[in-house]
This record gives structure tokens, sequence and C-alpha cells, in this order.
RNA sequence: AUUUCUGUAGCUCAGUAGGUUAGAGCGUUGCCUUGACAUGGCAAAGGUCAUCAGUUCGAUUCUGAUCAGAAAUACCA
């Protein structure tokens, strides 16, 4: 370090990378991030929602964390014993994916290893690759408490799971049927309706022709889907449907086979669509389904597991859906039995982890009935025990919950929570239970099967809230920390995590999981678009951390955003990020200068020696502040939050305050300190390694005490003090600004430098005595070298070399050492009057208006009058200089 | 198709009890290396708050319609 950069020896830039990883060593190995066990106050407690094992950190997290860490650290340095419980979710077909794919580069498939091996082989994955993301959110300052850490898989967590599915079954809220799930041929599971991504693709649609087996007579029927002829079991028209009522009740042939099927009349068929006559297909249709469970119609299904036609689908078998459908098409052709095929543009169902087409596909699976759960969850958000900010995802919510489906819970995976219900080879009755069975319930034989599958991830997830804390035991940490306080997460995963853990955390604890349900927007890349890895157009928030230091990444994160809106993450809000926490650090080099290895210690009352006017200013502007901070973050109004402490800091406190002590000695050194260290603890939530880093060294410069020896992590956070309001200091102090604001404006209209010196005559009427007092001040802060406080009128001649400003409540006339051209000075003057003549008309006519007299508040009334009377005195101040220039 | 959100300065966005001469950051223009900071300072330009109605004494803010953009959900075979 050039030693002329310094004062000190303190670099003139702040450098995060050297001090992050101590600090956040500090706090953990402190014990800082556990819950305080001293403070009776209510605990507040965030549960992470836990991230992929296998996931990378990305800009989603890091915002989440900087949101769910900002609320923690507020609440902690508000003395609530805070617990913010990290975790890993074990993300089923991922995981699985992901380690398939490690193996498949050595030629081992998951089915030549057999489950077990295959199980033991993620696990060793997870083990040593499941902490990464945990060491990812340290590096954004994330002050969990890792001793908590929890992770799906782990053994309490499972046992909330099996604890959950056989209170459920044992409920009748759990069962098990042949339903028509959405099937993913690549993963080669059932899939939940929420993990399928529908995308309108370009297709045909297809008029094909089956004939009337006891007539020659042949009947057209439109679909997209040509192969499924092949598991067709029925044939249905509109029963108000004029034009078909004579089909009713007659046989087909289906095309390329050998079966012959009904014609059937059933209601949901749409007249209008295609030919108005519909093939239904049960086995591969959700909507064929239901119209085959109303007439009892066959149920075939031509696909595996794979996704390949099975034996049901004759000399198709093996093949895929859509190379069968083509041969279809020729086929049928050849038949002479497609009558037309038109485009047609319809919305596909794709895998929402591989984007493979999925299929839907009649299968026996597992349902949680949702209904009934859904209810008190509605209930919960409706009478406002819940608060979802911001609040119109309440609609999203209720519109959601109100058409809950049931949800299919089995996945053919072998990664997960294996349900817990074993088939008996004997008697064929399920034995269903939390611990595993040696033998059949019903009858004993200890020849029984577990179920192959495991479990939705999101089932386990969903009850992360309470079986984190120990549930279904009666814990100490799920008595003092459930329910929890925010649940803090993207709006994009409302119904998979929040809307779930709310079910099933009133439904396992008959208590709501978290009052406040906070969800933010999605974080975007600098052209607005979805940061997706596909896409490549993904930042990695380690390589911002490298370069910007993690406080710059979490202060642009949390800055001018609003809960629940995307936001749009550059280079610039980045630099301008990394600038504040500099603008900080200088601040702080500056007034550590003038504590250096004080013996004073300048924690203690600082009220006894507020006999400068600035002094008070700051210390009320400083309380303004604080009370606005505290109610912004206790109505979660983040960024505005953020905005004010910054503005503060940077246009009050540098801007000003420190020009303004710069003319003293010491005897602003407490003041100085006072609210530099305000602002630090201020910001800590925002911003904790650097403003840590401040305090550390700051407040080893002074006699250490119960006060400067404890980390800022844990100090308390600023509340307002009364005692220090002073709105005639703020007054003063604004009068003070204009003043010189005026002077400086003058000055670089007119290119003169700051060094010439300039004298000024003051006019002020009543606050003469406040200017002769500040003189030195204003002098300073603009260049003048004397001051002269007129009670007399000010000269309104038109000298050369002087010229007079307009102030809001009064005037200065600025005398220059040499003529200067004034013109543009007047015809400012003349340009304000156009502009304030509008301003008063306003006003006027508001005066003027009764209705407004009676029916407007009288503090605006009052407020009105006086701005109206401020204008027309500047106005008359305006008009009386123009009369006496002559240009 | 339904629902929801968004439309404010050149750009990105704040603006939560309806009363402000409508704000910030970035960018732009002019000036300045002054002992905290050029990742800086000083000064300035820039907006009919999408459009149109309505409610109100008063609307950027509330209501409705229209236009434009985005998202979610559903989906016709």
């Amino acid at each position: 370090m050039n030693q002329s950069d310094s004062i000190n020896n303190i670099p003139k830039v702040y450098v995060p990378d050297q001090t992050e990883k101590n600090i956040y060593d500090f706090w953990k190995n402190g014990g800082y991030f556990k819950p305080s066990v001293k403070s009776t106050k209510k605990p507040f407690i965030i549960i992470m929602p836990p991230p992929n094992v296998t996931g990378e950190l990305h800009m989603g997290h890091a915002l989440t964390t900087a949101l769910q860490d900002l609320m923690v650290r507020w609440r902690r340095m508000k003395g609530h014993p805070t617990l913010y419980l990290p975790g890993t979710d074990h993300a089923g077909i991922a995981t699985q994916v992901v380690v398939e794919r490690m193996l498949s580069k050595k030629n081992i498939s998951r089915h030549t290893l057999g489950r077990e091996a295959f199980v033991d082989e993620i696990w060793k994955w997870v083990r040593q690759y499941g902490d990464r993301i945990y060491n990812q959110l340290e590096s954004l300052g994330a002050s969990c408490d890792w001793e908590r850490k929890s992770f799906t898989l782990d053994p309490d967590p499972s046992k909330a799971v099996r604890t959950t599915f056989v209170n459920l079954y044992n409920k009748g809220l759990i069962y098990r049927g042949e339903r028509i799930v959405t099937w993913c041929p690549r993963c080669s599971t059932a899939l939940s309706d929420l993990e399928i991504n529908h995308k309108n693709k370009d297709s045909n649609l297809y008029f094909i022709k089956y004939k009337l087996s006891t007539t020659d007579d042949f009947i057209t029927i439109a679909t997209t889907r040509p192969e499924t002829i092949l598991a067709d079991t029925g044939i249905a028209v509109n029963p108000e449907d004029e034009r078909h009522q004579h089909l009713i009740g007659k046989q087909v042939n289906v095309p390329l086979t050998k079966r012959k099927i009904s014609i059937i009349a059933d209601d949901i068929v749409g007249m209008e669509f295609g030919t108005g006559i519909l093939k239904v297909t049960p086995g591969h249709d959700p909507i064929d389904f239901e119209i085959g469970q109303r007439h009892n119609l066959k149920t075939i299904n031509i696909l595996d597991t794979s996704g390949l036609m099975n034996s049901n689908a004759q000399e198709y078998k093996g093949k895929d859906p859509q190379t069968v459908r083509s041969e279809i098409v020729q086929n049928l052709a050849d038949l002479e039995q497609i009558e037309k095929i038109i485009p047609y543009n319809h919305s596909v169902g794709h895998c929402s982890r591989c984007d493979d087409v999925v299929e839907p596909i009649i299968s026996k699976q597992w349902f949680v009935k949702m209904e009934p759960i859904a209810k008190p969850a509605i209930e919960a958000v409706k009478n406002k025990e819940i608060r979802i900010i911001p609040n119109h995802f309440s609609k999203i919510y209720f519109n959601w919950m109100s058409n809950i489906k049931d949800w299919c819970i089995s996945r053919q995976l072998w990664w997960g929570h294996r349900i817990p219900v074993w088939y008996c080879s004997e008697c064929d009755q399920l034995t269903i239970q939390i611990t595993d069975p040696t033998n059949c319930h019903n009858c004993n034989s200890t020849s029984i099967n577990q179920d192959p599958d495991v479990l939705d991830t999101w089932f386990s997830s969903a009850l992360w809230p309470h079986s984190t804390l120990g549930w279904p035991e009666h814990t100490e940490d799920l008595d003092k920390f459930y329910p929890t306080s925010v649940l803090e997460t993207g709006h994009d995963i409302l119904f998979f995590w929040v809307a779930r853990m709310i079910m099933m955390g009133i439904e396992n604890t008959g208590t709501i999981p978290f009052d406040t349900v906070y969800l933010h927007g999605l974080v975007r890349d600098t052209k607005g678009i979805k940061m997706s890895k596909t896409k490549g157009n993904v930042t990695d928030p380690l390589d911002i951390v490298k370069t910007y230091g993690s406080d710059a990444l979490r202060l642009s994160l949390t800055s001018g955003t609003s809960a629940g809106n995307d936001m749009r993450l550059n280079e610039s809000r980045l630099q301008a990020s990394r600038n504040f926490a500099n603008k900080l650090w200088n601040a702080f080099r500056f007034v550590n200068s003038k504590i250096e290895n004080n013996s004073v210690n300048y924690s203690n009352d600082i009220a006894k020696n507020l006999t400068h006017l600035e002094d008070r200013w700051i210390l009320s502007r400083l309380q303004n502040t604080i009370e606005n901070v505290n109610n912004l973050l206790e109505t979660y109004q983040i960024g505005e939050a953020q905005k004010q402490i910054q503005d503060f800091f940077w246009s009050e406190y540098c801007d000003w305050y420190l020009e303004f002590v710069k003319l003293r000695k010491s005897s602003a050194t407490p003041t100085l300190y006072h609210v530099l260290v305000a602002n630090l603890k201020l910001l800590h939530p925002f911003a904790p390694f650097i403003t840590e880093t401040i305090w550390q060294i700051l407040s080893k410069q002074m006699p250490s005490d119960e006060t400067n020896d404890i980390p800022l992590i844990i100090t308390e956070f600023p509340t307002k003090n009364s005692a220090f309001v002073d709105t005639k200091a703020e007054n003063d102090i604004s009068i003070i600004i204009e003043i010189i604001h005026t002077i400086r404006n003058l000055r670089s209209d007119l290119q003169i430098p700051h060094k010439s010196s300039l004298k000024a005559n003051i006019n002020i009427g009543t606050k003469n005595k406040l200017i002769d007092q500040e003189q030195n001040v204003i002098k300073s802060l603009s260049g003048l070298n004397e001051i002269n406080i007129s009670v007399e009128k000010t000269n309104i001649e038109k000298p050369p070399n002087q010229i007079t400003l307009v102030l809001s409540n009064g005037t200065i006339t600025i005398q220059f050492e040499q003529t200067v051209n004034l013109e543009k000075q007047y015809k400012k003057l003349g340009d304000e009057l156009i502009k304030i003549d509008p301003h008063i008309h306003r006003l006027v006519r508001m005066i003027k208006d009764k209705s407004f007299i009676n029916k407007a508040p009288e503090e605006v009334v009052i407020k009105t009058k006086d701005q109206l009377k401020n204008l027309e005195n500047r106005k008359i101040r305006i008009n009386n200089l123009i009369k006496n220039i002559t240009i």
C-alpha cells in the first residue's frame, strides 16, 4: 500500500475479500448465529426453504438469502431470539439424474447396479458434495444456525414423512388408485400436475375414417394423436347433436385392429370441434378416462414405463409414439381411411425437469385427497392468520387452492422416501406403518414386500417447518420455535412449497406453520430475460462476490425493489452498491482519523455537548431516519428502508454534516462517531460484512466497555430517541443549506471558481442572527470571504458588479470584484416567474374553493395557505428585482 | 380461454394511509484533483406519472374501460 494513500494506514479503497471470510468465521465460531437464550422477547424464526442438495448457488438463492438474512439480522439486533435454520432437499429426480449421468460415464446404469447399490452411490455423492451449497451460502453472509441444519432424508424428517403418510392414510386422505397420471418416459416416473409445462406446438389434426360395423358407411373423427387409436375403447357424440343421433348405440371397427367398439352419448363432447365425434381412449387421456368411467368402457394401455409401445399395440410394439404416429398415418392413408390432415397448433405437456413430451397414462398411484386439507389452509389466509406479502398473491393462492386437484405423490424412482406400504403376497392386504414391519398385519405372513415407489420430494418439503424442529416428537425446539415467523421464497414456488406447507402444517400440528409469507420476484438478466442455464445468461453470484464483494451483491439485490416484483441485475447496479460501500469506508476513515487511540468513550452520553447547530441537526435527522427504517422494515418495505439509510448517510451525513464539521477541531467528534455507528447498525442487516469490519476497528480505538466490546451483529438496533428531535435545528440548517446552494449555483452558472472570493449581503429578516452565528460555515462551503447582514432592504439598484438572488425567506446580494455578464441570471428570474405563476393560481383556486376549505383536513388547508403565502412573497421579491433591471 | 401483475425521466426502478413544484441510481451536460472518498465533489438538463371516462373539494395513487407488455393456471380430442 502506498503511504500517501492512507490515513492511519487504512487503505482508501475498501477491499472486501480480504475480510469477509474472517468476519464470517468470527461470527460462526462466536456462536452468534444461535438463538439467544437470554431474551424473553418473542422468537423470530425463518426456516430456509431447502435448496436442492445437488444444486449450485444461483441468483435466486442469493436474493432469497439476502432477504432472509436481512430479516433475521434485524430481529436479532432488536433482541429477539432468532433462529435461521438451514437445510437441503434430496430432490428426487434431479439428484438421481446427476448420479446416473456420472455413472454412465463409467458405463454403469442404475439397473446394473441394483437399487441398493445405486442409492449407496447417491449417498456417497451427497456426502462428498452436499455441503457445497452451504459453503456458498456462507459466502453470502447467511447467519444460519449450522448446528441445526437438516436434510430431507435425515432420520428425523424421514420419520415425519412416514408419520404423516400413515396418519393421512388412516384418515382416508391418502389413497391408491388407477388414474390417468402424466408420465415422463425419460425420467420414467409419474409427475404431479405442477411438474408439467405446457407449450404450444405446431402439429396436425388428422381426420380419420372409422367404418361402421354393420354398414359400409364411415364416420370421421378428428384427432391429434392417431397412435392412440390402438387404445380406443369407445366413440362418443354429444346427445344434443342432431347430426349424430342415429349413430348412438351403433358399433364401429377400430382401424388397424379387429376390435369393435360402441358409439355412446356424452355431453362433454364439443359439437363444434372437428366433426363432433370423439374417439375415447380411457388409458391415455384424462377426459376420456372420465368418459370411460361413466360408461364402463374398457381401458387399454399401449405404453410401457419407458414410454414405448407395449404388446397391446400389436405390431407397433417397442416403438416410440412419434414413430408409431407416422407409421399409423401412412398405414391409414394406404387404406384410404384418412380424410384430410390440417395443420394445428395446440399445447403439449413437457416434463419440467427434462423437457421431454409427457404422456398421459393410466397407472396405479398414490394420491393425497386435497380438498379437506385445503379448506383450513384457505381459511388461514382468508382470516389473516397468515399474511402474504405482497397481498395480491393471496388471490392467486385462493384461485389455485379452491380448484385444487388430488396430488399424485408416488414417484417411480429409487432416491427418496420409500412409501411405507407393504403388500402381503398371501392375503393381499396392506400393512402401513411408521416402522418397518416384519409380518403382515392381517395374516401374520412374513412374505410382505414394500412398495417400490418413493414419495414426491415436495411431500417432505411440505413438512419442513415442523419436521426440522423435531415433529412428531414433542421436542423443545418445536415447543419454542413453532409456529415459525416468516417463509421467504420466490413467488414461482407459491404452490410447490408455500401452499403445501400451510396445508400440511395445519394438518399435522393443528397450527399454521408461519404467520407471514414474503414472496420475492425473479432475478432477470440485463435484458429482462429469466436467467437459465440453457440460455446461458446466468450470472454466478460467487463471481460477483469475488469482484464486488458480498455486501455489494446484497445491497444490489435488496435495493430499489418491492416484494413480488422481478428485478434486473446489471453491472452498473453492482458498481453503485460497491461505490456506496466505498463511501461508507471513507467516511469511516475520516472519523477514525479523529478518534485514533482515544481515551474518551464516545459511545456514552453525547447529549452534553450539543452546542452546535449542525450537531443538533444531524442527530435530529438521524432520529427521523431511524423511525422510518424501523417502520418500513416492520411492514416489509425493504427496498425503501435501505434507500432511506443510504440517502441519509450519503446526502446528509457525508455531503453536509462532514463538511460542516471540518471547521471544528474535536468538538464534533462525539457526534461524528455516534452517527456513523448508528449508520453501521442500521445498515448491518443489509451489508453485514463491511459494517462489522468497520465496527471492529472503530470500537477498539476507545477504552473498552460493555457497549463497544460486543460485535456489531448483536448490538442493539437503533430506536428513535425523541430527545434528539429538533425541528428548529432542521429548519435553520435548511436555510443555511439554501444559501450555500444558491451561491454555488451562481458560481456554476457564471463560471466563477470556488477559489475566487465573493462578498455577500444577506437579508433574511428574523433569521439574520442565525446567519451571523453560522457565517463561518456559509463562507467555507460557498467560498465567500465576507458576509454582511443587512436588516435594510437590499440594494435593488443594478450596479454591474452585483446581483441579488431570491431565497425562500429573503434575499442575498452577491458582489463581484469585476463586472460580470448577468444576462443569464436575469433571464432565470423571468423563467422562475413563468414557472411560479401556475402554482400560485392553483393554490388560489384551492383556497377560494369553499368545499376544499370545508372538506379537506385542517392541516392540509393550513399547509396550502402557507405555501401560497411563501410563493406570493417570492413572487413579490422577484418582481421587485425585475422592475429595477434594465437590460 | 381464465386469472394475476406491470405501464412513472434516455435506461433500470422507488413512490402502502388520495393533498409533494413527482424521486433515486445509472446515463447525459458543464466545472473541480480541495487532507475521508475520482468507486469522489459541485452544479445542471430531463417526466401531461400509457390512454379515456368515473368517484372526490382534490387522482400518479381509488374504480371501470381501452391499448401495450409479462407471468401463472387450464386446455378441444
